[in-house]
DNA sequence: AATACCCCCTGAGTGC
DNA sequence: TGCACTCAGGGGGTAT
């Protein structure tokens, strides 16, 4: 589910069949997600091309021919799914559609030219897709309260202290926050500061500068494997099911509680606590 | 201004 | 097998 990394392989996968390709058909199977997907939504995308597609934070950004944007969050369970061209499509195209079985909690469904189908997947419709207009999408609300990348070279030793200096809330806590840094979540959070050795209790204003050095070291670290991970899966649609964005990957202490910390050097037990609402997993021997 | 709480929704897992 | 209950990786609105 996604974070930062499976967001950033959903993105190349989408990429990669999407970009320069036109929106023949698209579908929406309900008009609401998290938002109303609007009333233009589909007369808006159809017959559009593709030009890019980018990330910021968790969210998704599909740049549009005309400067059209559509914007596109996973919310907590959705995926994109890719199906291959399918020879029918061309030959009797609405045949197809209107005989064509889709999924429960299949939303949204993106026909390209290329003959290959996008179908957007969300039982529980965290996730929400939302129209940009042309010359609109810096300024988007989602948008515009977003902090900087992992990983950018934005981030630095002088910044992040800068920020953290006046607060008083807890790492664990100002990490999960998007306005300051974008796309980190509950999983990757709890990673990050069990492999900088700094406790999820530890007030911000009280970190030391070379625990920030590790924070940002770790920072760094935990998203390029976890993204090196999932990319390693990310293969073909004509080979696999065309799942986007979810990936076997092991994680070093969430979902760890009772288990040995696997730090080298450290005989610690996992415990886990909750923490404004969310269940933060952590060593209690090495971070400190 | 910064922070804490509550809510949206479905499915998976657990205990009885 | 069924039922009740808890919990889930996100974000936004509101209250303090």
């Amino acid at each position: 589910m996604p974070e930062l990394p499976e967001v950033e392989i959903t993105r190349r996968g989408l990429a990669r069949h999407m970009e320069g390709a036109v929106l023949d058909k698209v579908i929406t199977r309900r008009q609401t997600l998290r938002y109303p997907l609007g009333a233009n939504f589909v007369t808006t995308l159809q017959g559009r091309s593709i030009k890019k597609i980018s990330r910021r934070g968790k969210y998704l950004l599909i740049a549009l021919s005309q400067d059209w944007g559509l914007i596109a969050h996973l919310g907590m369970s959705g995926r994109f799914q890719i199906q291959p061209p399918a020879e029918v499509h061309h030959t009797q195209p609405e045949t197809w559609f209107a005989t064509k079985q889709y999924a429960k909690h299949d939303h949204v469904i993106f026909h390209l030219n290329t003959g290959a189908t996008i179908i957007y997947n969300d039982p529980r419709r965290f996730g929400f897709m939302v129209l940009a207009p042309p010359g609109t999408l810096a300024a988007n609300p989602h948008l515009a309260k977003l902090g900087r990348e992992p990983l950018d070279d934005g981030i630095n030793r002088l910044w992040l202290k800068k920020r953290l200096r006046a607060s008083k809330r807890p790492i664990k806590t100002a990490l999960l926050d998007q306005s300051l840094i974008a796309g980190l979540g509950n999983i990757y959070v709890c990673e990050i500061l069990w492999r900088a050795a700094i406790s999820p209790n530890r007030a911000c204003q009280g970190l030391s500068v070379p625990e920030i050095d590790r924070l940002i070291v770790a920072m760094g670290e935990v998203i390029a494997e976890a993204i090196a991970a999932g990319g390693s899966t990310l293969q073909d649609f004509r080979h696999v099911n065309g799942e986007l964005g979810y990936f076997q990957h092991r994680f070093d202490v969430y979902g760890r509680a009772g288990e040995p910390c696997t730090m080298k050097g450290c005989n610690g037990i996992i415990q886990s606590q909750v923490q404004a609402g969310r269940t933060t997993f952590y060593c209690p021997k090495h971070q400190r």
